[in-house]
DNA sequence: TTAATATTGTTTCTGTATGAAACAATAGTA
DNA sequence: TACTATTGTTTCATACAGAAACAATATTAA
């Protein structure tokens, strides 16, 4: 694998925080480099001749298999510290790639983005730089690589004040769930419980869910009622 | 004037949305290259040896003369059909420009910034590419170069979003200001009226205020309080 | 069949915040 | 001294949010 430098732009780099929901847990998607014992976030680099959200749109499209991901931007990190030419070396020797210069070892710039997915239809699949991807839980990340917890704690703070007024939470969903399922998702996300009745009562008063029949999960109890969002 | 290439990251750049406030209207700070007819926001280039942070507050305080300038980054603009080398030649010949190669003319990425200064203690400097700088009433604004008239957009959309959560307001006013006063950056910013004892009441109730004595204008009516933020 | 239990759906009560209007105070002018 | 414009405050009605209670129901156990 060759990378030609005169393809990209320079010291510029795209991260990604890739949120789901699953077991009843935030969970983020994060790469493993197995020979180097780094974690990172998932990110790439911009083409000459494709705009910054088409690299990031098509990068995570590979990463995850799902087209039209809900994509957010969120911050640009622009620091002197966040470049290490060391660690960005032993990943690229481990893997067996090679450049045509020394660009990848420049101080980069990144621009932070962060994406809302289905859980259920992601196929995660690694980068040319990594072993391995996989779902950690959010409140158990792994030490990662440079500056790339602090990209997770502003996305984090992005995403809760954007969870009511943009209605985030649908994309971390199935089609069907429960009202417990949507406050689960809100719980994870704002990291603080919910009261039950007003979470209802607020929910519904949005009127952009839809009603659908009982799910009869088997336990002695009342079944809920399923959900979809409205079109 | 010759730039060296070699001394900055390529394909990218800053631009800046300055918010002043002055007779009751909301102001920003534009260029013009006159001898282009060009009207643009205030930006820069990043040193290798500087964060991305360090040049936009030393390229604004040049523009200003201001230090400490309250900045907000809000987005990266990314798109292929930003970058436009023929009205670029155009201003750096008309400047008597020259640069070791063509590297301005290349595509670029810009990283946007808004800022709130106190429109009294402005000192307005052109930077090496323009020959006057400006304040222009927001609702007023002249066609701006490329794609800066969305980048204003953006910087408000932001700002509006914010003003509450963050408390800018005080940074477009003077250390002491009415009510007012106050009301009318909000009420510019917003670009709606605000109800007068509402706006009062919440405003008290924030305990962010410290009343001082009257101001008598001269008008033939109640003297209103002055107010500065507490500190 | 019936009682028990866990969970869900809804209502009620209460305090707080918000919008609109009225009232009160006052610095200057006629 | 009356008048006017503006400011400071209060009042009233309404909407919203937190907490608790009540009602409904799917299953299990007696």
């Amino acid at each position: 694998m060759v990378f030609n430098s005169r393809d990209y732009i320079p010291n510029l780099s795209y991260d990604a925080v890739i949120f789901g929901f699953s077991a009843e847990k935030l969970k983020i998607l994060i790469l493993e480099y197995h020979n180097t014992g780094t974690f990172a976030l998932p990110g790439g680099f911009v083409r000459r001749d494709e705009s910054l959200e088409t690299a990031v749109n098509k990068g995570l499209s590979e990463r995850t298999g799902i087209d039209q991901i809900y994509l957010e931007q969120f911050h640009t990190f622009g620091s002197l510290e966040r470049s290490d030419p060391t660690i960005m070396r032993r990943i690229f020797e481990a893997q067996g790639i090679s450049s045509d210069d020394d660009w990848v070892l420049d101080r980069f710039l990144t621009v932070g983005y962060y994406a809302l997915i289905n859980y259920e239809k992601v196929n995660p699949t690694p980068d040319v730089f990594s072993d391995s991807i996989g779902w950690y839980d959010f409140d158990a990340l792994p030490k990662l690589m440079q500056d790339h917890s602090l990209i997770v704690g502003r996305a984090i703070e992005h995403l809760r004040a954007n969870l009511d007024r943009k209605l985030l939470s649908f994309n971390l969903l199935p089609e069907f769930f429960t009202m417990k399922d949507l406050q689960l998702v809100y719980e994870s996300i704002l990291g603080e419980p919910q009261n039950r009745a007003n979470f209802q009562r607020k929910m519904l008063s949005l009127d952009i869910l839809e009603r659908h029949e009982k799910r009869f999960s088997g336990g002695s109890h009342k079944a809920p009622f399923l959900y979809s969002f409205k079109k």
